[in-house]
DNA sequence: TATTAAATCTGTAATGATTACAAATATGAA
DNA sequence: TTCATATTTGTAATCATTACAGATTTAATA
């Protein structure tokens, strides 16, 4: 996993955006942190770093870079968005305990469907995930 | 589709919730509105007929249902939990322009899993979606 | 029937995520 | 430098949802 200014400046040049200090930044941790990370996640770690980087920056930059298909919003939890660096159609994974979200390495059905239509509908995206309980949480039950 | 008062009401006593007029309404009005309705538009529907009706109670009641397993919450727009009374597992499309959720038809590959784990977290639900334009709106389009 | 406790409903306030917006700052060309 | 444009920032507003406390209803008991 390459995840130096260098590769995360050029893929944002790659695709069109502008590289400032602040997108760079937010990039990198995406690719350091592959666990589905929320605005506070982001937000909270870069502050520490950046003492002037703002919460609506993170927003702002998450949707530039979600509309430039550099990463994907994750909208399984019902309460707040999670971020993705992961573009690849994949399955996730929703702990209820703990909120984690996994990937999990399942093929996908759909993937190579010859059509992209269902019942009329021209589908652009194809999305899967399973809610349970996940490995470490369910340890802890055991420990009990 | 039965869905008269008395049906929804021994649906209610069936699950062993005590069936008064507000959860008999909502119920009724899941049962009659297949098409994944959010909170707001379950409330105003129901405040014409029933002036006293909170928005509170809707909340509670959806809730209530949720968890005696009545009904199913959907959450794949992100901004709001969408409801279904179908709760069998199947798969459902958003359309990105309008926002409408539809059921799709498709059999869902995960269904009769064997294992129900996936690299050791425990599956408890499985939730499948396509993004995309629907027909109403494709037709819309090419009629501009 | 009257009493009373529990369940349910209601209205309002609080919360939390997200968006709107305008002022401040940085960038880059002329 | 000057000036227009893009970006960032901080604050206010919005919107869905939850918390909570008081009002009302229900149902059991005396
Ligand atoms: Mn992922
Ligand atoms: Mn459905
Ligand atoms: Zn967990
Ligand atoms: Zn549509």
């Amino acid at each position: 996993m390459i995840t130096n200014m260098k590769h995360v400046k050029s893929e944002l040049e790659q695709k069109g955006i502008k590289p400032t200090y602040q997108r760079l930044c937010i990039l990198e941790y995406l690719h350091e942190h592959l666990v589905h990370p929320t605005v506070e996640m982001i937000y909270d770690e870069l502050i520490e770093r950046i003492p002037t980087m703002s919460k609506t920056t993170v927003y702002n930059t998450l949707k530039l870079l979600s509309e430039k298909g550099v990463i994907n919003e994750i909208t399984i939890t019902g309460t707040e968005v999670r971020y993705d660096i992961n573009c690849q159609s994949h399955h996730h994974f929703l702990c209820k305990k703990c909120g984690k979200i996994y990937d999990v390495d399942v093929t996908c059905p759909f993937a190579n469907m010859d059509h992209k239509e269902i019942s009329g509908h021209e589908i652009q995206e194809i999305h899967g995930y399973f809610k349970g309980i996940c490995k470490e949480c369910l340890i802890k039950q055991n420990n009990e």
